[in-house]
DNA sequence: AGACTTATTGCGAACGGTTGTCAATAAGCC
DNA sequence: GGCTTATTGACAACCGTTCGCAATAAGTCT
């Protein structure tokens, strides 16, 4: 049976405090900074486990760094992520998921997932 | 200045002779395999500059893995890629690219780049 | 061709993110 | 309170990738 503890919650609220995508470590340095004692691979198994229970979103940044976060839609959805502070929109992208499974039909794939995230610099970021 | 090296020219005979994409590592096992005793930090370094001077193309698997192939297409392109042979079509993506653009620009964003792939099985390897 | 310069190679160590191991801890239940 | 067992924390292991550096060899000059 799963079982509630201080550290599950600790990491859920962290990651509802945040407004954009982070990963694993800078949500551990945000914790242990402000005074957990929660240990790094908790905050592995918590994220997971979030992901799991569809409670958060993950994705692979370019870098090949998995970064998470709490989302607001329940439905499939995509981002758009700035690259400078991690602001995240959560975009609908009806277009694209048609053409997607088009695409993938049209040259006989089955089973087709797509992975489309934007990234970019915010408008705040922009100014420079 | 760029030097003519017998391992810069296997790396680049052994991709093209690939339809998929294929990591780094994937490709080194090849060429060891077939005689070579060239070493998996050259592979790396080849590929590295390949993809440098636009003459591969490389993305991030959904296992954060780099994979690498030499693109047909010069431009802009995506791909459709079989998760089980890595067979690969590359495809055009207009409605994508504009689609991108706009949402990019609707929520002020600019620099934008977008990370477009799709992920199935392909004809050969739904059969299964 | 031979000597020289220096880009490139190969090896192994190092790195960064992530997952596994396992004894110690503590959540839920009686 | 005591029992069961899911969960934790510390650390080792893992995997893909990059780095450091001495040895090699491509291109250049004579
Ligand atoms: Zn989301
Ligand atoms: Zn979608
Ligand atoms: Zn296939
Ligand atoms: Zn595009």
């Amino acid at each position: 049976m799963k079982r509630n503890t201080w550290q599950r919650e600790a990491v859920t609220t962290e990651l509802n405090a945040i407004n954009g995508f982070v990963s694993a470590q800078a949500l551990f340095a945000r914790m242990r900074d402000a005074g957990s004692t929660i240990s790094l691979a908790t905050v592995y198994r918590a994220l997971t486990d979030l992901v799991g229970e569809k409670a958060a979103d993950s994705l692979l940044s370019p870098e090949g760094e998995n970064l998470y976060r709490a989302c607001a839609s329940d439905g499939h959805h995509h981002h758009l992520i700035c690259r400078s502070c991690g602001a995240t929109a959560e975009i609908n992208a009806e277009p694209v998921e048609s053409w997607a499974q088009q695409v993938a039909a049209a040259h006989g794939f089955t089973q087709a997932q797509h992975v489309v995230d934007v990234f970019g610099l915010c408008a705040d970021c922009s100014l420079t």
